[in-house]
DNA sequence: AGCACGCCGACT
DNA sequence: GTCGGCGTGCTC
């Protein structure tokens, strides 16, 4: 027997098929991990196939040393899936595989974790022991009557209870017999009260249609507290009852134990959890359990749509626009079409919910490819919050040049003597920054793309993170004149600072990637701003997330206008879905909370429509201006990235990759829109200089396309800087 | 990636 | 004379 084994190291040379023959007696399947000697060394491998026949030369065969894995831990599926992210992303096999097998688990580092229990010998009843006692002394006395009642017990226990000598006796004559018994390591669950919901109309709709199990995408679109989660627990447990298996995916780590507390409180054990802030054994055990069939419904993050489930009766991606769900560094995935992938292949459903549905997403329900179902109601009699939009511009005119209006003072003001909590939202991503006159509000934008520009502070340039394009830095408005301009980005510092000068006797939080450290600090900072009320909390996206404040019923935010100017297409629906979760927060148990938006362009339509939280008017603006811009879903955007710490060889290379990338525009002429190649915005990550070529493409031949350009990358994989290609990425950056 | 092989400089 | 620099090539 010859078995196909991809070996586990990632290099682009050796991410191939090598042959090896099965020694006799081994008992060798399609999915084993294996020890194989490769060269002159000794490593890891992944049996993909097993044949008959070798096509190799007499002599170059080496057999396979010993098996790692007793039985296959890839599924046919999940060997289909390698497949298909190999020709979708065009990564290596093993790093598909590594995805479906994390290190924890190959290491071979993790051992499964026992306790020593002693238990009563079968053999010996306890009264022919006490006989064989020369005098039976007070401690033996009472141990031998607490075994009677509890034959096995922990070693530990049982020691600290009676005393290691009279333990220690009773083992070495017999009596007690030494157990290791495996336990599981858990990951912790929120504790959740259980309580029965009746699921109101629209939900029941929701869980009839989908309940049918049909193999179809479903939009669960559904406002801020409209019970999704229900939805979801209920079509779980049709899914289980059909005897079937299934995953919930959330965005972030921070929201699983919350998610699990209630998945336990439904389904009991047969839940596990996988993401990548597990303890090395939580991680192990888990994925050993959902290997081993014990678990039956996986809740996670991204990673856990890999999880080793066989018969997926249903699939849910909560909150599906978050960017959390596109994996940012190598290998890049998408979250949505690996779950595509899998919905396909075991033949259920794929739901993806959200109160802000990702404008790609809800295209497709217009499109037909995907259903759309829609929860328009709040579980709890509660309105969201009124959303008040300020213009900074006439605070400005007005003499106000702080960052704060008269509104939010006022409102901040009425809040505190209210004894309530406020929340001040800093709306920064990335590093990048923009310029923006002072008196009219103007923003300097990219004659050809239409994007903001990006401050450059290195080479004191505008550029286009588009195209590329320099321009030279303003210093007097073009439109008014004025020589007040401004660089965009103020700092949570900065607001703190200011709130304590003008509510010196205000407790002041501030929670932003400075001021969270380690694994717990994030929930720490949390935990303090709950305590105290008046109480004021200033931080950036982080406090936005699933956060069930109790006291707070104002929220600022600062500058709004912050993530709308990135130069990121997908800008404006990043801030739609922002306002409408920041506002989230305010009011959740009285009804009573306001939002003050800060900004100095209020007319911009974002604004408007996530005011009155008009997802749909909202949509099709948007989808308006993507098409007439042709940008996504209306066409493809390419980056190819190449880095590496020698700046010339990254230079040469990008030139030489650009090349060819231009034949292949020469043969698709009339589909390319854009091309172009450039330093990456950040141009040095980790000592590595960044270039990349940012390409943008029509609709219609976009398969052939990237095949091609896939080819041409694919021929300078033998260079020394790492080049990677992504078809529409999360960011430019 | 790792590791061997191999072909040139500067040292005990 | 040899130790060791890292370019090149291969791994079933």
């Amino acid at each position: 027997m010859i078995a196909e084994v991809i070996v586990d190291v990632a290099v682009s040379q050796v991410d191939r098929v090598f042959e090896y023959a099965v020694p006799p007696g081994f008992d060798i399947s399609v999915g084993v991990r294996v020890v194989v000697p490769f060269g002159n060394r000794v490593i890891d491998g992944f049996v993909l196939k097993l044949k008959e026949k070798s096509s190799l030369p007499l002599g170059k065969l080496k057999s396979i040393l010993k098996t790692k894995s007793n039985k296959p831990e890839i599924s046919e599926e999940m060997l289909a899936l390698c497949d298909f992210m190999v020709e979708k992303y065009n990564i290596k096999k093993v790093e598909a595989l590594r995805l479906f097998i994390s290190a924890e688990v190959r290491s071979g580092k993790v051992k499964p974790k026992s306790l020593t229990y002693l238990a009563l010998n079968p053999n010996l009843l306890i009264e022919d022991y006490e006989k064989t006692l020369k005098r039976l002394t007070e401690k033996q006395k009472t141990l031998l009557d607490f075994l009677k009642e509890n034959p096995l017990n922990l070693q530990t226990e049982l020691r600290n209870n009676f005393g290691t000598s009279v333990v220690d006796k009773f083992k070495k004559d017999g009596l007690l017999l030494v157990k290791e018994i495996n336990v599981d390591r858990r990951p912790d669950a929120m504790k959740i009260e259980k309580k029965s919901v009746v699921l109101n109309p629209e939900q029941k709709r929701a869980v009839d249609t989908i309940g049918t199990f049909l193999p179809k995408t479903y939009v669960l679109f559904g406002v801020t507290g409209s019970g999704k989660t229900e939805v979801y627990l209920t079509l779980i447990e049709k899914a289980l009852e059909n005897g079937k298996t299934a995953i919930l995916l959330v965005p972030e780590i921070s929201l699983t134990p919350q998610m699990l507390g209630n998945l336990k409180n439904r389904f009991g054990e047969t839940v596990a959890v996988l993401h990548s802030g597990l303890s090395q054994g939580e991680k192990f055990d888990e994925w050993h359990r959902i290997l081993d069939g014990e678990a039956k419904v996986v809740v996670g993050a991204r990673s856990a749509i890999f999880a080793p489930l066989e018969n997926v009766g249903i699939i849910v991606i909560d909150e599906e626009h978050e960017g959390s769900y596109n994996s940012e560094t190598s290998p890049r995935y998408k979250t949505i079409e690996v779950a595509e992938f899998r919905k396909n292949f075991n033949n259920c459903p794929l739901v993806l919910g959200s109160a802000t549905p990702s404008i790609e997403t809800f295209a497709k329900t217009e499109t037909g490819e995907y259903e759309l179902l829609e929860l328009p109601h709040r579980a709890s009699n509660f309105d969201m919050p009124k959303v008040q939009i300020v213009d900074m511009l006439s605070e400005i005119r007005a003499g106000n040049g702080g960052m704060f209006s008269r509104a939010l003072l006022s409102e901040l003001d009425d809040c505190f003597r209210a004894k309530k909590q406020a929340i001040l939202f800093l709306n920064r991503r990335g590093y990048t920054s923009f310029l923006r006159c002072a008196m009219c509000g103007y923003i300097p934008r990219c004659t050809d793309c239409d994007a903001p520009l990006v401050y450059h502070k290195e080479d004191e340039k505008l550029k286009c993170h588009f195209c590329g394009k320099n321009y030279r830095v303003l210093t007097q408005c073009p439109k008014c004149g004025s020589k007040h301009i401004r660089q965009g980005a103020i700092g949570t510092q900065k607001i703190v600072a200011e709130i304590k000068e003008i509510f010196p006797d205000i407790p002041v939080f501030r929670m932003d990637n400075d001021t969270v450290s380690g694994k717990n600090g994030h929930q720490k900072i949390l935990e303090e701003f709950t305590a105290v009320s008046p109480a004021i909390l200033v931080g950036t996206q982080m406090i936005a997330k699933g956060h069930d404040f109790k006291n707070v019923e104002l929220v600022g935010i600062v500058d709004a206008d912050q993530s709308l100017y990135q130069s990121d297409y997908r800008a404006t629906e990043k801030t739609f879905q922002l306002i409408t979760q920041v506002s989230g927060r305010a009011g959740r148990h009285s009804g009573l909370g306001k939002t003050i938006l800060q900004s100095y362009a209020p007319k911009h339509y974002v604004y408007r429509f996530a005011a009155n939280y008009d997802y749909k008017s909202f949509f099709n603006r948007e989808i308006n201006i993507r098409e007439t811009t042709d940008f996504p879903p209306f066409s493809t955007i390419v980056r190819i990235l190449i880095t590496h710490e020698k700046e010339n060889l990254v230079v040469d290379l990008t030139r030489e990759v650009m090349a060819g990338i231009k034949e292949v525009r020469g043969k698709y002429f009339e589909s390319f829109i854009y091309l172009g190649a450039n330093k990456s915005p950040h141009t040095r990550i980790k000592n590595k200089f960044r270039y990349q070529i940012v390409m943008r493409f029509t609709k219609g031949k976009e398969c052939d396309i990237i095949k091609e350009i896939y080819a041409v990358v694919n021929g300078f994989k033998d260079r020394k800087p790492s080049i990677i290609t992504e078809i529409n990425p999360s960011s430019l950056s």
